[in-house]
DNA sequence: CTGTTAGCGCCTTCAA
DNA sequence: TTGAAGGCGCTAACAG
C-alpha cells in the first residue's frame, strides 16, 4: 500500500513537484494545459494529497476534538451528531472522544486532541471539574463548553453556549405551579453537575417566591440515568408521600420514574404529574408522552460550532462569550391541572 | 499561540533536538539524568509532540475513520459510541463522519479520510452501493463493514462484521409461527438495503417453509424511520386485513406502528402481535416493552474494531474475512400466542 | 509560466 | 551517551 506523493507524479509528468502543487491547488500562475495534464494523471495514479504534510505546515488541520461525557447518554450522542452535521457544512472534520471527568482519561483527551493540533475543541461536559481542564488548556487551543455553564461564578473565563438552565428550573416551577400544584418533589439533583446545581436553584428560587414547598431527592452517582430515576422514585413512593407532582432533573430519569411508578400502580398524571427535562426523543414516543423543557441539542451544536469558529479565526484568547438558550416548555400528557380539586376542598 | 518545538526545548536545554526526541520516546541510550531534566523542561514549557509530524514519518496516525449513514437513528449511534470506546481501548482514535449513499458526499469522506492518513475505516453502512465504494477504496486502506453484509453474492471480497440478518428473518418468521400465527405482514422491506433485503428474504424462506402467509409492505424512503413505520401501518390496519401479527424490519418503524395502533384503537397485542429488529433502548421502555431481535451493537463494534486492528497489522489485502453474529429473541410484551383461539375455532 | 531552494516538526541512520 | 545530516510530503518564497 505504498502511495504515490506529489514527487512520483512529478516525475512522470516531466515537470517539478512545485508545478504539480500549484496545479493541485489551483493556482493561477500555471497553463491550464499542463494543469490538466497532470490532474489526470493524479487520477489515474489514485494520488491524494497527504494532508499532514500539509497541515504541518499551514498549522491549519481543519479538524475540531469534540469530547463527550456520558457518552451513552442519548442527550449527548444527539450533540455530538448534530455538531459533525454541522462542522461538516462548514469544512471541518470531528475528532470524536468520549471521558468522564474523574476517569482520568479526559486530560489525555487534551493533549492528545492538542498534539494532533485540531484547531478547536468542542467540549459537552457539565461537570465542574470541567471547568478547570479549560482553564488549564484553553491557553493552547480554543475551546466551547457545550450544554453547560456556571453563571453563578461570573469570574470564570471560558467560552460557553447553553441551555439557560437556571431560567429552566425556574420555568419548572411555574409551570407545575400554575397547574396547581404546592408539594411537589424535585428528583434527581447531582452535586458535582454545574447544570444540575443551576436547575435545582432555579427551581428552589421560583418555588419559594410562589410558596411551594419542594422535597428534594439526590443523586450520588455521576450520571443521570433510568435506573437512578427509577431508584429514587421507588424510595419516594414507597413511603406516605404529599407530593402531587414530581420534576425529575432529567428525560432519562423521568424514564425511571414512570416505570416505578407503573409498577406501584401509580397512576400518571392522575395521581401524580410528572415533568422532565432535555426533551429527548424517548420522551415523544406514544405511550411515553412526556412532557418536559426541550434543550434544542441542534441550535446548541450549530451555535456552539459557530462560536468556536470565530474563535479560531480570530485567536483572540482575551475575550471570553457565553451564550444561553432559554429552554422551552413541550406539553405533552404527563402533567395534569389540580386546581379544581384543590378550590372543591378549600 | 505559537507552539514550543523540539527544538526550542534542544535550545534551552542546550542539547541537541535528537537528544530531545530521546528523551521523549523513552529510547535506552540516553542518561537518565539528562532525560529527566528534559522531560522536566518540557513539562514546564507545555511542550506537546506535534503528533502530524511523528505521523509524516511513520506513516502510522493511530486514527481510524468511522463513516456513518443515518447518523440519526439509534442504532448506528450506538454502534459509533461503542466503537469510539473500544477503540480508545486499543490506543486508537475516532475520527467520525456521516453521510448516506447517494448524497454524493461518501466519495468526499472516503477521499478524505484517506488524505487524513487514517490507519483504517470503519464503515456503518447497509446499503448496496457502499459495496462500490469498499472495493473501490479498500486497496488504499483497511475498511470493515459494519452491520450489513451480503452473501447472497458470496463473491464480495470484502470485509465485514454483522448480524446475521438472514437468519434473523428466519427466526423471526419462526416465532411467530409458532405462537400461532399463520397471516402475517413484513412491514418497511427497503430494496436498497443489503440488510434488509437478506432479513426479508430469511423470513420469506422461513414462512414459506411453514406454510405461513406474508404479506409485504414496502418502504420507498432511504431510510427506515418512526414515521415511515406509523405511515405504512396505517395504510394497512385502515383496509380489511386478516393478519394476527406484524413483523416490523426495524424497532423505529415497529414504533410508529404502535403510534398508528394506538391511534386506531387496535390493542397490542391483543389484536395484532408486534415483533421488532435491533433492540434498541427504548424498545426496553416501560410501556413500550417490544418484543424483537437484538443486535448486540457493543459486540459488533468491538468485533469490528478488532478486525480492523488485525488487517492493518497484518496490511495483507488479499484476505477478507466476514464475521456474523446470531440475533438473539427478546421477549417483551407485544407478541402473544393465539394457539388456543385457533385450536377452538377449528 | 516553471523550477530551485528552504523549511514545517519530527525521527532515524551514521559518526563521533 | 550524544550530535549532525537527511528526509517524510508538501508549500512558499524567490529566481529564471
Amino acid at each position: 500500500m505504498r502511495r504515490v506523493t506529489i514527487k512520483d507524479i512529478a516525475r512522470m509528468a516531466g515537470v517539478s513537484v512545485t508545478t504539480v502543487s500549484r496545479a493541485l491547488n489551483n493556482a493561477p500562475e500555471i497553463n491550464e494545459e499542463t494543469r490538466q495534464r497532470i490532474l489526470e494523471l493524479c487520477r489515474k495514479e489514485g494520488y491524494r494529497t497527504n494532508l499532514l504534510a500539509r497541515s504541518l505546515i499551514s498549522s491549519r488541520t481543519n479538524v475540531i476534538g469534540v469530547v463527550l461525557s456520558d457518552i451513552a447518554g442519548p442527550f449527548h450522542a444527539s450533540l455530538a451528531l448534530h455538531i459533525e452535521t454541522y462542522a461538516a457544512q462548514l469544512g471541518y472534520q470531528v475528532m470524536l472522544c468520549s471521558g468522564q471527568p474523574g476517569d482520568g482519561r479526559i486530560d489525555g483527551l487534551f493533549d492528545f486532541l492538542i498534539s494532533q493540533r485540531v484547531d478547536g475543541i468542542l467540549m459537552t461536559n457539565a461537570s465542574n471539574s470541567a471547568l478547570e481542564f479549560l482553564e488549564r488548556y484553553q491557553s493552547a487551543v480554543p475551546i466551547v463548553l457545550l450544554g453547560a455553564f456556571a453563571p453563578l461564578e461570573s469570574s470564570w473565563r471560558i467560552n460557553s453556549v447553553s441551555t439557560d438552565n437556571y431560567v429552566g428550573g425556574q420555568l419548572a416551577a411555574r409551570y407545575l405551579h400554575d397547574l396547581g400544584h404546592r408539594e411537589v418533589a424535585y428528583l434527581g439533583m447531582r452535586e458535582g453537575s454545574a447544570t444540575h446545581l443551576l436547575r435545582h436553584r432555579g427551581f428552589l428560587d421560583a418555588a419559594a417566591e410562589l410558596g411551594m414547598e419542594v422535597e428534594t431527592a439526590w443523586n450520588r452517582e455521576s450520571h443521570s440515568t433510568t435506573e437512578m430515576g427509577y431508584y429514587l422514585a421507588r424510595e419516594l413512593f414507597l413511603k406516605p408521600f404529599r407530593q402531587t407532582a414530581v420534576f425529575a432533573a432529567s428525560d432519562l430519569m423521568a424514564l425511571g420514574v414512570m416505570q416505578a411508578a407503573d409498577e406501584l400502580d401509580i397512576a400518571i398524571p392522575e395521581q401524580v404529574s410528572l415533568l422532565g427535562f432535555d426533551n429527548i426523543d424517548y420522551a415523544a414516543l406514544p405511550k411515553i408522552r412526556l412532557t418536559t423543557f426541550s434543550q434544542r441539542t441542534e441550535a446548541l451544536a450549530r451555535s456552539g460550532v459557530r462560536l468556536l469558529m470565530e474563535l479560531i479565526k480570530s485567536g483572540d484568547g482575551a475575550e471570553f462569550t457565553q451564550r444561553l438558550l432559554t429552554p422551552a416548555l413541550v406539553q405533552r400528557d404527563t402533567c395534569r391541572s389540580i386546581r379544581e380539586e384543590r378550590s372543591e376542598r378549600s
